[in-house]
DNA sequence: CTGGTCAGTGTGACCAAGTCACCGACAGGC
DNA sequence: GCCTGTCGGTGACTTGGTCACACTGACCAG
């Protein structure tokens, strides 16, 4: 059974470059594990196929941001950058759910991008994406408040009106501080918004939490 | 004489990319004209053969945060993101210095990154610059205080210790406000190692301002 | 040489948010 | 049961962004 079909964007890739990559073996990686760390030469492009890796940016005194979330069938871009822009690199990928990946030697991948039109669309395609997400990041941390990201930070991953989360994770989530984050959500649970558990936030109205994410 | 000379990476364009290149003429733009808006749409792909156009996100206040700088041989990547990754952008392009500049259209980019090995290499390279650039400004923003990254813009931009520049674009520069860069300025003056005029900052004592650019 | 206008700057009060140094509370393994 | 480590809560403090002004010099029209 071939991988490639499972690869969102790699799917309706011409047979040759197909091939190409078939003969690559999806790797398994669980969760927990680093990609790569600050400084580290990159070996390739990576495709995930299961499972997600988190992408962080660490500052020097130990509190990290989420730049982006690598879901299946998209790349992981930052391990390129290295590959074609030079300067090395301090973010840090973090296996967030075991997951299955596909790393593609330099090599192949600079092949594949010579030769195979639509393997460019998707690697060029995946910059874009991630550019811009980028800039959403900067835009947020830049000028929104921190409740308003927490507000949206909680819609946007609460499944069933549920978050499993710790406040440091949601902290990082959104670039802040834990304390900061914990102080907010306690105020979001006295107004009634929110109902708290250990590791879990349960969203009770999420009109108001709507309201709020909106709001600056 | 073609210009595609002058644009430092494209110097080296196989002859049937230079020739379609040299069909398209360079146009020049004032200083103060912006490029494009928040939410327009794009036409094509920007090289600045020459001055400088500056590249802002900008917050709902008014305030904005300067994300990078395109010198000449650069291209302007932020134009492309609409053309592969679909989202509209919230981004602004200023001409900070007047400039004369290239807009390859639409079709004849896609046919160049089609049929040009190096004109892929320098869009790509391009896009890998950027992206760098603008984790350097996360990176910034998130973890480094107002005084450092002041210190920073201060040594990064004066030509023979003076720069020439407002407060107001000194803050836009390190994403901070005007009133914080006036103060930190005022005390870095009442320190001795700088001596400020309206519109310019004399730097008198560069040692320490690596100092505190460093620390933090 | 007024007086007006405007960009650039100075200032104080206030609030939001990050930091530091804790402590308590709970869960799971032994 | 107890110990250990993670998770969460809290107060004091500092930094930085915002708001609402007042001040100043440059330049221009009258």
């Amino acid at each position: 059974m071939s991988w490639v079909a499972d690869a969102a964007g790699l799917a309706t890739l011409d047979p040759d470059a197909r091939a190409r990559l078939d003969r690559l073996s999806p790797i398994t990686a669980p969760k927990g594990m680093a990609l790569f760390h600050p400084g580290e030469t990159v070996k390739g492009f990576v495709v995930v196929l299961a499972g997600r890796i988190d992408v962080f940016l660490t500052g020097p005194t130990g509190r990290d941001i989420l730049l982006y979330a690598v879901e299946p069938g998209q790349s992981c871009v930052q391990s390129t950058l290295g590959l074609l822009g030079g300067e090395d690199y301090s973010g840090e990928a973090v296996v967030q759910q075991d997951a299955e990946l596909v790393l593609i030697p330099r090599e192949t991948f600079l092949a594949l991008m010579k030769t195979s039109e639509r393997f460019r669309e998707y690697v060029f395609t995946a910059f874009a994406q991630r550019m811009q997400s980028m800039m959403h990041v900067l835009e947020k941390l830049a000028f929104s408040r921190v409740e308003a990201r927490l507000a949206q930070c909680l819609l946007e991953r609460a499944e069933g009106g549920v978050l499993r989360a710790t406040h440091a994770e949601i902290a990082t989530m959104i670039g802040s501080a834990r304390e900061v984050v914990s102080r907010r959500l306690d105020a979001l649970e006295k107004r009634g918004v929110l109902r708290l558990d250990r590791g879990v936030v349960h969203i009770k109205d999420a009109a108001t939490l709507v309201h709020i994410a909106e709001s600056a």
